[in-house]
DNA sequence: AGACAACATTGACCGAGATCAATCGGCTTC
DNA sequence: GAAGCCGATTGATCTCGGTCAATGTTGTCT
């Protein structure tokens, strides 16, 4: 999951489940706070987020994080770098995920059909990464926040008649290492959204979504 | 071409070309300054960047730029997204490619071996970008203009002696669209590691790294 | 060669966001 | 329910890198 508003916003691409009769669910559990894999793991499946959110990091030796994406339901995690695994991912949520071999992503020979959905999920990661660049290289932190929030609204927000409203699992630290910010500039962001009503904190993992449209405008530098 | 000191330092991993007898060469040329694709183009062909540099860049709706990567001889440029390109590419410098179909990459019945290198070839960019996030978000001016250039020196640098020297076919400001910076702070970044004796600026295009393992280290955040 | 345009560099100043510090609030544990 | 802890928020201050401006350099065109 990134957050850079996507050029069709209109079709935020949301994964259908990859299971169905031929290819039954087989359910892997997570409990909240423990680890999917780490960095350096090789890599022997591939797992598609089901229920809950995961988080995947990467630290710089000095103890710096990037928190590179959040996983949502729909969200495949676990993409293999000459055969191992360059992110940390642990879940935030209990999480329910789906098991892939890594065998079906590298050949199409058991299950075309899963091979190409899976490598096709690969080439949106690319794209989605790409358009992250451009928020982390050149957006202000209002921009930053606003696009996270506008993107989480439109993904998994539930509509409370115009407004939608959400959760958020993660910490402000989390928040802040996924955009390249501190945490009290993400609390600052978050405090100028709600005074100017655009937001509201219904408690600190809860947010409603008051002025969608500013929050857009706002997310892709629109005078505020 | 990412810049973010990989992982495993000594393996830069540098694509063979993927031409050979089977598959012969059928190389396009471009001239410097054209393009070869433009964002929302379909994609038809992928292309190896053989000899010259290229340029990915996105464009925010104010005219904020993001320079996405520079291909390098051996990197692969144009993997589509919903079929189509998300980035422009424009040639610095005259450059050769070989283009390879769109169908192999999402098909391996033509030439499996094909097909599974220029997959692995999107994997390893996956991999890539996760390490130029953390350089984005998390590096400061000075780390992230020793990390391009201890990139650079190892993947296309010339042996002299001790030394490495190398050309920047690119601008300032790619350099700048690249880091998430100004033209300005690039070259006051340029200046002062000029100053400290750790590069020496041959003429504007061309550098010369005097002291690799203090560039390194800088890249990697130690204290100058 | 001379003129012009485009790019690079340097300096002065400014401001967004980082840092440091204090306080608040919610949750856990006994 | 009190104590303690962890994370969130807010405020004060500082700093890195951006902005604006002047000057230097390189390359191109006639």
């Amino acid at each position: 999951m990134y957050v850079t508003i996507p050029r069709d916003y209109t079709a935020a691409a949301v994964l259908a489940p990859l299971f169905n009769e031929t290819r039954p669910r087989t359910e892997t559990r997570l409990k909240a706070k423990s680890y999917l894999y780490f960095e350096g793991d090789p890599v022997d499946w591939l797992y598609q987020v089901i229920t809950g959110v995961v988080r995947l990091t990467r630290l710089l030796a000095d103890g710096r994080r990037q928190v590179i994406a959040f996983g949502y339901p729909g969200d495949i995690v676990g993409f293999p770098s000459n055969g191992d695994h360059h992110t940390d991912c642990d879940a935030l949520t209990e999480t329910s995920l789906q098991p892939y071999r890594r065998s079906y992503l590298e050949s199409g020979e058991c299950d075309p059909i899963l091979h190409q959905e899976l490598f096709q999920a690969a080439l949106r990661e690319i794209s989605a990464m790409q358009d992250h660049f451009m928020m982390l290289g050149r957006k202000s932190a209002t921009e930053k926040v606003a696009s996270f929030l506008s993107v989480l609204a439109e993904r998994v927000g539930q509509d409370l008649g115009d407004n939608k409203q959400f959760k958020l699992p993660m910490l402000r630290s989390d928040i802040a290492d996924f955009l390249g910010l501190t945490t009290e500039t993400v609390c600052r962001a978050l405090t100028q959204l709600r005074k100017s009503k655009i937001i509201a904190i219904e408690n600190i993992h809860t947010v409603v979504v008051l002025r969608p449209t500013a929050l857009l405008g706002l997310s892709l530098g629109e005078r505020d």
